[in-house]
DNA sequence: GTAAAAGTTAACCTTGTGTTAAAAGGACAA
DNA sequence: TTGTCCTTTTAACACAAGGTTAACTTTTAC
């Protein structure tokens, strides 16, 4: 699909942002629609069914979370992409984000390029997944993980994890069977720049098991670990 | 191996990180090419022969996936490591789509020390890895290894070996019928810096032959050892 | 036959991992 | 702000699998 069959809705309360947004994305040749309140969102989302939603989360009146809690509640607007914008530094509120529904989060201040590379990256899912979004039902025996939601199925029932345990298990289960290394755990869980003590992946496997069984996760002695199963 | 003997590719299309990363890696004494984007960089790969590809996962165009896939697509670049920057948080999904396989994942920001420990982590493989990686559905008769899941498989039958008798194992593996002398297996295995007593190998040996067989492992007296069949 | 190399075994050491509890850190509500 | 609850990290120790050694035996090449 070419950019210019994409139609995208920009969400935001300040106009000079909002203009920035729209002319860059507009340059990659995508249909742009622009609004500056929640509401007034809403109702043109319903009008042009956007393939993509950006929504700042700060927002007056209807923040982006209400927005975005909305536009799932609405059966017609169901396979929406909903990115949130953010300030930098509020992990709350990607936390929040992600458990309303979004897709991804996107910092502000965002560079053009970026911008455009991380909306390209997920209106891919748009094709790839075509009817995707593990909805809550299709839970079977064994472990499953619903990234969305910030949930994890065990037998069909949900748990909650924390966000260092969610982390942890969503990267091994990405993989099944393939070991992790503790460096590629650290890496990608905690960051290259943080350094935490050698027991803290340890803990937090301890952790994982208590709660969805000890045999999911093998250890390879001096190798890493994996997901089984 | 030398440092010098070793060249990067590096792939990201922010030039700042680009320059950030050669400038490291150059200091190291690395031979450092660059790309600031996937198409170019599939032709750059092509042309010097990268023993390492560090690319970055999102970058407009063709993202690093992509690239990586492409890489694994052509023979005569079958023996390259792929490390893949990531900025931490990013979608696992996204990272584990892809069954080409990259051999590690790197998070930005990194460390100038941390990356090149890494990536010379990674490079140590060449010299250990001749043969390109095994994919897990090679099962059959005989013996195969998949290192990915650090499982080895005879007659279909998965079995756990220790670190040091995986490793031994996929050495001699690598090249059936290739004798290994003593010397190039310490080599491979333990490195140059640590010494260990005469007997062992043989230890290992004998471990290995009462897991996989004793007819895997044939002893060429005054030489070496290879694997058969 | 003999010396050198490799095999074998079990004891011993090492190191990575498991485990627990407690401290530190953070978010939220009163 | 204070206090509470939950998450994350640290610290200290336990423990076992893995790795190595040493002593001895067997094999092989010459």
């Amino acid at each position: 699909m070419e950019n210019s069959d994409y139609r995208l809705l920009l969400v935001d309360d300040e106009p000079d942002i909002l203009e920035f947004l729209s002319y860059n994305l507009r340059k990659e040749g995508f249909q742009v629609f622009t609004s500056t309140n929640g509401h007034d969102a809403l109702r043109l989302a319903n009008e042009v069914k956007p393939h993509l939603v950006l929504l700042d989360v700060m927002m007056p009146e209807m923040d982006g979370i209400e927005v975005c809690e909305e536009i799932r509640r609405n059966e017609r607007l169901s396979n929406v992409i909903i990115a949130f914008l953010t300030a930098r530094g509020e992990d709350y509120s990607q936390i929040a984000g992600f458990e309303a529904g979004g897709d991804d989060y996107i910092t502000k201040p965002v560079k053009p390029k970026v911008l455009v590379s991380r909306l390209k990256a997920l209106l891919k899912r748009i094709d790839s997944n075509p009817s995707p979004a593990i909805s809550s039902e299709s839970i079977g025996e064994g472990i499953h993980i619903d990234k969305e939601r910030f949930l994890v199925y065990k037998d069909g029932e949900a748990l909650n994890l924390p966000k260092k345990e969610f982390e942890l298990l969503a990267l091994l289960f990405s993989r099944p069977s393939k070991v992790f290394s503790r460096d590629e755990i650290f890496s990608m869980v905690w960051g290259d720049n943080i350094i935490v003590g050698d027991r803290t992946i340890d803990v937090h496997i301890r952790k994982l098991r208590e709660k969805i069984g000890e045999d999911h996760i093998k250890t390879i002695k001096g190798v890493g670990y994996k997901f089984v199963e």
